[in-house]
DNA sequence: CTCACATGAGACAGTCTTGTCTCAATCCCT
DNA sequence: AGGGATTGAGACAAGACTGTCTCATGTGAG
């Protein structure tokens, strides 16, 4: 891990836990002077455009990991189900440095993070669409409001570690079985 | 509604859109001066304070509202049932109120208001182990991861609302349908 | 009309933050 | 060991934020 991922990798707990958290905190954080920090981000805003790159990135790994495309494509209730389970075990396995703080905050001031946020987001709606004519997912409900479910059900998982309501192990479990059964007793 | 509630109010708005905002921005999305802002708030911490506090409030009342202390003595799977139902309304009727940015990032410096979070999520856990029992939610899942759930799902709420994914008149039938019965096709 | 009162504008000092710069210490490669 | 690059500490100026204060304006009740 180069320095500069280590900075990134701090900063991004640091923002996550206070978004008011100030340069001088970020680099103590990283263990790091306050000097070296801005030699490798120049101005505040470079530092979280950089961080929301990052976390575009991931989430785009993410996707093309899981397969999203070949899953729409296959149109078949196996694959996507299958697909499903990959992508969100891979959101879960980096929910920390995908950025929930971040997500919000910060990405509307760049154009540019916005317009990729939305691409990626109309993707997974995608896939979540595809679901639902293969007869995976129920259709009554829209699909952007399925992907919501997405984000809500990854800030569940967040909210429940952070406060040490479940154990790490068993996120990917309960996170699926609520996400796709849901709660009610059968 | 008092100035103090309208200051409140703006002052929410503002915060969830971006916690760093400044006192002079918080005082002019109330329509108010700087000054006047302080003579309410003589502190920031003060306003976030209160802030908090309402919060906590409306969440209290929406407990009591819904009727959670009886119906967890019912023991029914119907009156736990109409309770969480009712109970998830009122969530989604002030949800921005509600604070989901304050929820996280001051409440740790507030000891008290710290405490009566703590206090008031044992409460809903409790409806929701109590739901559990009577055979209505699933009982393979930690009653509290539940109530991390139904967190998420209101999150998931909000941020379609906000994205502007599904209507508001929806928002109570997508919540608990997706809660209760999850997303897979049947 | 008048007076008490609340408000907005703005001055003010103290503090914090940001971005830049310098310098000495340290590290690493040869 | 020598020499170039990187680092941390810290000085520095510019600006922003906070909290306090004053004063002129405006409003409402009597």
């Amino acid at each position: 891990m180069t320095s500069r991922d280590a900075i990134l990798a701090a900063a991004q707990r640091c923002l996550n836990a206070d978004a008011r958290a100030s340069m001088t905190d970020l680099a103590t954080a990283a263990g790091v002077g306050r000097a070296t920090l801005h030699r490798h981000f120049s101005t505040r805003d470079e530092l979280l455009h950089e961080l929301g790159t990052r976390s575009l990135d991931r989430w785009q790994q993410s996707m093309r990991g899981a397969g999203v495309a070949e899953a729409i494509a296959s149109g078949q209730a196996g694959p996507i189900e299958a697909c499903l389970r990959d992508l969100l075990s891979r959101y879960l396995a980096d929910f920390d440095d995908f950025g929930f703080t971040l997500t919000d905050p910060y990405l509307r001031s760049a154009p540019d993070l916005m317009e990729r946020t939305e691409q990626l987001s109309e993707e997974e709606t995608a896939l979540l669409a595809a679901g639902q004519r293969a007869g995976l997912l129920r259709a009554d409900l829209d699909p952007r409001w399925l992907s919501s479910a997405v984000y809500g059900i990854l800030v569940a998982a967040r909210d429940a570690v952070t406060f040490g309501r479940i154990a790490r192990r068993d996120l990917d479990e309960y996170v699926l079985v609520t996400f796709l059964e849901g709660t009610r007793a059968r």
